[in-house]
DNA sequence: TCAAGTGTATCGTTTGTGTTAATACACTTA
DNA sequence: TAAGTGTATTAACACAAACGATACACTTGA
């Protein structure tokens, strides 16, 4: 379901975070769908039960999903979480598009930019 | 000349590199100049030599100025920085845009960004 | 009721990074 | 030659991040 890559010198709890919301944004996790038990997925992973604990709040600090004490952490319905995915994906660009306009980069530099990424295809990074 | 932020979480070397290339960039070093000695900039912010010394190697580095060993650090020719400059920028922006992208932003949504950013007034934060 | 499964909280260890410090060396200029 | 310059090395310290071990609290179902 999740692999690590211990080469990426991300933590692993990021790593973790990041590839569920792909799960989730995606839609191989449906709302509602129950997530691996903390101590499971920790034990799937050979890592620490508290590494995947620290990624499932922050999922759900983010509103992707929702916990139940003694049940279990599951997706949150897709209206949750859309438009501050959304929003938040927005914020990341603007703060770099602000970074290289004062760096001296032109609309038309930046706007060429867009235009060759999504020309592109998929990398699909996985 | 200078002046450091220390609630700003970013290293020193760090905020000393990107303000002497703002001053570079911007022009107010001219190709030629001579920066601040390792010494006397060390003293005037405060800070260790060694930090001012990891500041000017990362310049040198990217060809924002050229070493001569017992004289002094010299402001490059713009023509050895502005192509590495911009396309570092490029890079910079080519890469958050494959991640928004796969975070589901959409091609119309990343431009709107970009018009948006650039319809704002210049902040100049310093 | 109680065992098993679940999330939660706390604490300590480890690791990496930034920074400072103290020196020593090599080069250039006046 | 003395003073100023960049460079290199090593050690030490602080701090935060990441991780792990462990104990605690809740829910469910037999």
């Amino acid at each position: 379901m999740i692999i690590l890559d211990y080469r990426d010198k991300r933590p692993l709890y990021e790593q973790v975070t990041e590839k569920m919301i792909h799960l989730i944004v995606g839609g191989a996790m449906q709302p509602g769908d129950k997530l691996p038990s903390v101590r499971n997925l920790a034990v799937d992973l050979s890592v620490n039960p508290n590494t995947i604990q620290r990624a499932y709040a922050a999922l759900e600090q983010d509103g992707y999903i929702y916990t139940i004490t003694g049940r279990g952490n599951y997706v949150s319905e897709s209206s949750e979480w859309k438009s501050a995915h959304d929003s938040g994906l927005e914020q990341q660009l603007t703060q770099v598009l602000h970074q290289v306009r004062q760096g001296g980069l032109t609309e038309a530099q930046a706007l060429a930019c867009v235009r060759k990424v999504y020309a592109a295809p998929d990398a699909e990074r996985e």
